[in-house]
RNA sequence: GCCUCAAUAGCUCAGACGGUUAGAGCGACGGACUGUUAAUCCGCAGGUCGUAGGUUCGAUUCCUACUUGAGGCGCCA
C-alpha cells in the first residue's frame, strides 16, 4: 500500500474510494455518541489536519481508540471518503487504525491542548514543535532557506562553505567564541608562563567564526558571485528579543558591483523570498495572520509590489534632527544610530523598510569602501520594522592602501589578515555584499517577535539546554 | 553588561493590614449529548505559593541574597 502525506492527500493525491495508510500524531479526539471518534492528524507536511473516522466498528475501539490524547502517534488505514462535515472536503473512513505511541500521564503532558505561551514553550523546546505557532515558524523557516539557495543558484551564485572554525578574531563584528582543546584548569604555558597555543590543537588561538564574509570575499575574487549560507557565533551577553548566541546568516557577495548593485541584490532577493513564502506556506501565513500579526501578509505583498525606501543616512539625520518627538538619545551628523532612531525612521516616519546608506565612517568595519568625501563608507543597512536591522552590508575597500591605512588606524593586524590583504594586491576589484540575517527576517515574516521562537532549539545567555 | 518587572495547580492568572480548610479559567480525568471540528453541558481530582536565609508568637504574604523568566537599552544580524 502507498504511503501519502497529509498535504498529499489534501491535495487530492489520490481519488475518493481509494485505500491509504497515513501516519503521523493526533491533534485532538472528538467523540459521537453515534458510535464514532473524529481524530485530527497532523505529520507537519501542511498546516491543515486529516480527519480520521474512526468506527466503534473497529476492534480496538474501546481499549485504545476512545484512549488517544493529544500527540499519541497512529498508523490508519482506510478509504478516502468525501467528508459529511463540515470543516473539510475529504476524510478518511478508517478500517484499522494502530496507536504506535500513546502519551503518557496527559494530565501533565506539556504540550496539552490549550493556548500557550511562547515563554513557556521555550522551556519544553524539544515538543513546542507540536504547536501550530512552532511547527508553522518550522516551515515558513524551510521555505525561506530554500527559496534563499534557489534565487541566488538561479542568478548563477555559487554557495561557498567557509569555515566555522576560525583564527581571524578582527572580523569586527563583536565577541568570540574560544575553541580550544585546552583543560581550562591546566592550559599550557610557554616558559612566562603564557597560555601557550602553540600546543592547541590548531597550534594558534581559534574561535567559532563570526561572519563568513572575509573568507567569502576570497572566493569572490575568482568565482565573481558567491554566498556563504550557514550558522555563526557570537559570544556577546545580548539579552533581547532580536539576538542569539548561535544564529543563521546569509552573506551574498559580488565582483565588479557598486553600492546600487548591492541594494538591488538584497531587495530582489528579499521580494523572491516573500513571493516564495506566501505561495508555498499560505496556511501558515493564514495562521500567523489570524493569531499573531493581522498584518503579516498584507506588509510582504506590499513590499513585492512595491519598492523599498532607500534613504542616505544623513538624510536620515536630517529627519531626525527634525522630528516632532523627543529622543534619549541626541541626534547629530556622526552618531550612530540607536534603536529609538532606528524605530522612528522605519516604523513612524516611513512605514516599512528602509535602506539606509553611507554611513560615517567611524563607528563602521574597516573593511568598508570609504566614500570620496573621506567622511563616510559605502554601507547599507536595511532596517524592518519591529525588528530592527535585518540586512547589514557595503562596498568592500578594493584599493589595498585604502585598507592597510584604516587597518591601521584601528590597530588592526596586518600580520593576521595578510591573506585578505593579498586580495587587494594580486588582481584586486571592486566587490560589495551584505549579511541578511535570516532569524530576523523570519521574526519579520512571521510577525513572531521573539528570535527565540523561530529557530528550533535557541542557543543565548544562560541557555543552551536540549 | 545595565535598568525595570515577575515567580501561587500541568498551563494562564487572581489573592491575602502577616493569622483556621489558597481561588478561577483552560487542560486532564469521569459522565451527559452530538457527523464532531478551539464542540457544548455537568461533575471530580489536582498546590512544600521559585530556592536559601532573616524579621515575627506565626511568613506563600515583609526584608536580603541567589536562581530562573520577561521587557527595555547597549553590542549587532
Amino acid at each position: 500500500m502507498n504511503k501519502f502525506s497529509v498535504k498529499q492527500l489534501l491535495n487530492g493525491a489520490l481519488a475518493t474510494d481509494e485505500t491509504v495508510e497515513i501516519s503521523g500524531w493526533v491533534r485532538s479526539r472528538r467523540d459521537s455518541k453515534a458510535g464514532l471518534s473524529f481524530i485530527a492528524l497532523s505529520d507537519g507536511s501542511c498546516f491543515t489536519t486529516l480527519q480520521i473516522v474512526a468506527g466503534n466498528n473497529l476492534e480496538n475501539y474501546t481499549s485504545d481508540i476512545i484512549r488517544i490524547t493529544k500527540d499519541c502517534s497512529i498508523k490508519a488505514t482506510g478509504k478516502i471518503v468525501p467528508s459529511l462535515g463540515g470543516g473539510q472536503n475529504i476524510e478518511i473512513l478508517a478500517d484499522k487504525i494502530e496507536v504506535i505511541g500513546f502519551v503518557e500521564n496527559p494530565d501533565t503532558y506539556p504540550v496539552s491542548p490549550k493556548r500557550h505561551t511562547v515563554e513557556y514553550l521555550r522551556e519544553v523546546a524539544h515538543l513546542r514543535v507540536r504547536t501550530n505557532l512552532i511547527a508553522a515558524a518550522t516551515r515558513v523557516r524551510n521555505t525561506v532557506c530554500f527559496s534563499i539557495h534557489e534565487y541566488l543558484q538561479q542568478n548563477g551564485f555559487y554557495w561557498i562553505h567557509t569555515p566555522i572554525i576560525t583564527s581571524t578574531d578582527c572580523e569586527g563584528a563583536g565577541e568570540l567564541f574560544n575553541v580550544t582543546l585546552f583543560d581550562i584548569n591546566r592550559p599550557a604555558r610557554d616558559e612566562k608562563g603564557n597560555i601557550d597555543y602553540k600546543q592547541d590543537f590548531f597550534g594558534r588561538q581559534t574561535y567559532l567564526t563570526v561572519s563568513g564574509q572575509l573568507n567569502v570575499e576570497a572566493y569572490c575574487m575568482a568565482l565573481s558571485k558567491v554566498y556563504t549560507f550557514g550558522p555563526t557565533f557570537r559570544a556577546e551577553n545580548s539579552n533581547t528579543t532580536r539576538h542569539l548566541a548561535e544564529f543563521w546568516m546569509v552573506e551574498p557577495e559580488i565582483a565588479f558591483a557598486n553600492l546600487m548593485d548591492n541594494a538591488n541584490l538584497a531587495t530582489d532577493l528579499l521580494k523572491h523570498i516573500f513571493k516564495s513564502v506566501l505561495n508555498r506556506n499560505s496556511d501558515d501565513m493564514k495562521f500567523f495572520a489570524e493569531f499573531v500579526d493581522k498584518n503579516v501578509i498584507s506588509r510582504l505583498e506590499q513590499i513585492i509590489n512595491g519598492s523599498f525606501a532607500m534613504i542616505s543616512y544623513t538624510e536620515a539625520i536630517n529627519y531626525l534632527e527634525k522630528a516632532n518627538k523627543k529622543f534619549e538619545n541626541p541626534v547629530s551628523w556622526g552618531i550612530d544610530l540607536a534603536s529609538e532612531h532606528e524605530r522612528w525612521l522605519c516604523e513612524e516616519h516611513i512605514g516599512q523598510p528602509t535602506i539606509v546608506t553611507d554611513y560615517p565612517k567611524d563607528f563602521k568595519a574597516f573593511y568598508m569602501r570609504q566614500n570620496e568625501d573621506g567622511k563616510t563608507v559605502a554601507a547599507m543597512d536595511i532596517l524592518a520594522p519591529g525588528i530592527g536591522e535585518i540586512v547589514g552590508g557595503s562596498v568592500r575597500e578594493e584599493r589595498y592602501d585604502m585598507l592597510v591605512r584604516r587597518m591601521r588606524e584601528m590597530s588592526l593586524s596586518e600580520e593576521q589578515l595578510h591573506w585578505y590583504l593579498d586580495l587587494r594586491r594580486f588582481g584586486s576589484a571592486p566587490h560589495a555584499g551584505f549579511g541578511l540575517g535570516l532569524d530576523r527576517l523570519i521574526n519579520y515574516i512571521t510577525g513572531i517577535s521573539n528570535i527565540r521562537d523561530i529557530i528550533p532549539f535557541p542557543r543565548y545567555p544562560k541557555s543552551a539546554n536540549f
